[in-house]
DNA sequence: ACCTCCGGAGTGAACGCTCACTCCGGAGGT
DNA sequence: ACCTCCGGAGTGAGCGTTCACTCCGGAGGT
């Protein structure tokens, strides 16, 4: 365990115990604690808590962005949407607190207040749907409804796992990329 | 406006409040206000706040789920599916502040503490699915895949109506409850 | 090589405030 | 007179935030 500078060590903390025990359950004196600072390290970091919560969320936003992006242009256009799916699942089965966070935030007044854009790891994804409507590979309809069709339900199963406990394997995985797909095609 | 008794004016209160500053912004003494009544009132119909706050969930589920319901057994599967599907829409379109209550409640630790099941509006079409996948009329994968296809993207897009504002018509509602259809097919 | 000084990161007890919850005096019906 | 129901000031616990202080590493004088 590497020694990590101080900042890291409460973001760290706070993604723990904000996934665990939510923004208001997690107070600053127990971040603390779990960072292995005082309380007022705390804020000679961060302005205040809130400032904190955006904060955590632009870095995770950015992290995960690039985690997902897939540079293969050269497979088709399912092939590549099939991939970016189901790289998105994966990381957040493996990546619960961050999920969790995520969730938490984009549906609190933290993200209403300040920078509305939608998830960074949306970006990607959205690109890929707008081009292949544009070459009628998928149905011409409004891309919310694109948007819900493809990250609904894979947001859905991964919930699922994350807050229920449901065992969720490859196959399972593959299964529902694939009819996600079939739902978008023209 | 009737007068209705002082339970049902302080549910009516908090499901406004919780739906639209969450169970932490709500204060007890706000909800009084709301309410009409005295702090102490409150205290007088629910043990405390989380107990008034489980209950408002059990009476929504209850209310939700009969409206939901559709008693007509002759058409075909299909047929059954799509129109619960858009009445399951329609529904939370028309009453935001029990869908904004309901996701609250639903992904915090009060469900996961007491009451851990799905909630009521989802069983009927969960027996729906079951009977058609019976009838090979849809894949046959796990009942969580299914239900993932069926209700993520709705509820994603019920979601991105509420929370940012889409503007939803019937077209779109009709085309993302035909496209989870066409997902979940053999 | 030693000592002195200093800047600023780090700290946590203390503060002010908000909250959920209590409790008792009074209103209103019988 | 009695009983039931209600209200809202009061209470203490817990929160985010502050600030006077500690501590340490290195610069600079000798």
């Amino acid at each position: 365990m590497a020694k990590k500078d101080k900042r890291t060590e409460i973001l760290d903390a706070a993604l723990v115990l904000f996934a665990e025990n939510g923004f208001h359950g997690s107070p600053t004196s127990q971040l603390a604690q779990r960072a292995g600072v005082g309380v007022g390290t705390i804020y000679r970091y961060f302005s205040d808590k809130d400032e904190l919560i955006r904060e955590l969320y632009r870095d995770l936003k950015q992290k995960i962005g690039a985690r997902i992006d897939e540079s293969t242009p050269d497979l088709s256009m399912q092939e590549r949407y099939v991939r970016m799916m189901t790289k998105f699942i994966n990381y957040f089965v493996q990546h619960r607190n961050e999920f969790r966070f995520m969730e938490q935030y984009y549906f609190s007044p933290y993200s209403a207040e300040f920078d509305c854009s939608a998830p960074e790891e949306n970006a990607r994804i959205q690109q890929l749907l707008l081009a292949a409507r544009e070459q009628g590979v998928v149905q011409d309809v409004s891309i919310s409804v694109l948007q819900s069709l493809a990250f609904g339900p894979v947001i859905a199963l991964v919930k699922e796992n994350i807050y229920r406990d449901l065992d969720l394997d490859d196959e399972m995985i593959r299964q529902t990329v694939e009819a996600t797909w079939t739902a978008l095609e023209n």
